[in-house]
DNA sequence: CCTGACAGCCCGGGAGAAACCA
DNA sequence: TGGTTTCTCCCGGGCTGTCAGG
């Protein structure tokens, strides 16, 4: 049944997209002096998760490097590469100037100023969940680096600029801004029905299967592909030659739980035990919270170490931290 | 009380220098 | 002398104490 596995996976880029038509118009006038050898102001794509917009980015960029021949493209996800380092090394293996750098013993700025050297081809780069990371220092630094073309891609605009990034602020303020919205019902089914065109075989799926899923995604094309996707994988397995509605059904929350658990598993051993205690209890306050984990752990961290993670746990919304002061709850999600 | 920003500490580990050895 | 081992230095990154602020 399945013809083309590929195609459900996350990662695809299509070779055409659908219902982004302007975003994909702005963002090609945009990076149009790209295709003149020239860089141009940064941009910044937000919107909710599953709009499109890393498939949006990575589709314009695929397009540029089809028809400009010079040209230096890197993406970086920042939340798999989240420190100032790892985040400047991908960028210079981009530009094939990695090769000799190493964690240690490399001098502290040489990084950035070899970046800064570099004025050959156009350099277009992705900086995708660019909230996720730790020092936004770095983006001003990217920022006044005219060479390099940047894609900046957050959840929300707010994220991005803690009040205190005023430099930050004001060197983004005129950046150009798209913006996008959460797909609706059926611009999902329609999407899916592209996807199950390419990778299924013919009449794998119904309509109302594909509208059944798509009204189980709740605009999130991420969630969408993947029930498909899982849906496809369990009809396989079980012999059908079609995707039958139940089969979706029994698919929804295990595809959904498979999302989160991608999450989960970058969580280290200590984080996840909060994470564990947190959805056992519902919600629970901190000192409850703090003492039921040193009594599961071997070697509890600190009070302090803790709060870290609950502030990373909370900044990939795996958990919800209710209450600034004191009193404050950790619940959690939905 | 609890949080979150900040800064200092320590650890692991690569590179190059220094010491060692045949 | 040339090759090998050890030492020293330095870095990023994780962890933690402190402290102002709500």
């Amino acid at each position: 049944m399945i013809t083309d596995a590929r195609v459900l996976q996350q990662e695809f880029i299509p070779r055409e997209v659908q219902h982004r038509d302007s975003e994909v118009n702005y963002l090609s006038s945009i990076l149009e002096p790209v295709t003149e050898g020239n860089p141009t102001e940064p941009t910044l794509l937000y919107g909710p998760s599953g709009a499109g917009k890393t498939c949006i980015a990575q589709y314009i960029v695929e397009e540029l490097r089809g028809s400009v021949v010079d040209l230096n493209t890197q993406y970086v996800n920042c939340w798999e590469d989240y420190t100032r380092f790892k985040t400047l090394y991908q960028l210079l293996d981009g530009i094939g100037q990695a090769y000799d750098i190493h964690r240690q013993s490399t001098p502290r700025d040489l990084l950035v100023d070899r970046l800064r050297e570099y004025n050959d081809t156009p350099y277009v780069v992705i900086l995708d969940e660019v909230d996720q990371l730790q020092d936004k220092d770095l983006l001003y630094d990217l920022c006044r680096m005219r060479d390099l073309t940047l894609i900046l891609i957050a959840n929300r605009e707010e994220e991005l600029f803690s009040p205190l990034d005023e430099r930050l602020h004001s060197r983004l303020r005129n950046a150009n801004r798209v913006h996008f919205t959460q797909y609706g019902n059926d611009e999902i089914a329609s999407i899916l029905r592209d996807r199950a065109r390419w990778g299924l075989a013919e009449n794998a799926i119904s309509s109302t299967g594909l509208q059944q899923i798509a009204d189980r995604a709740a605009g999130d094309a991420r969630v969408a592909i993947g029930i498909l996707r899982k849906a496809a994988r369990t009809a396989n397995q079980e012999g059908h030659s079609r995707i039958r509605s139940d089969v979706i059904a029994d698919v929804v929350l295990e595809a959904k739980l498979e999302i989160e658990r991608e999450v989960i598993d970058r969580l280290t051993p200590h984080q996840k035990t909060l994470y564990n205690i947190i959805t056992d209890a519902g919600e629970i306050a901190p000192p409850a919270l703090y003492e039921q984990y040193s009594n599961t752990v071997d070697e509890p961290k600190t009070e302090r170490t803790v709060r870290n993670y609950l502030a990373k746990l909370e900044h990939y919304n795996l958990i919800v931290a209710d209450g600034n002061t004191k009193a404050r709850i950790y619940r959690a999600r939905s």
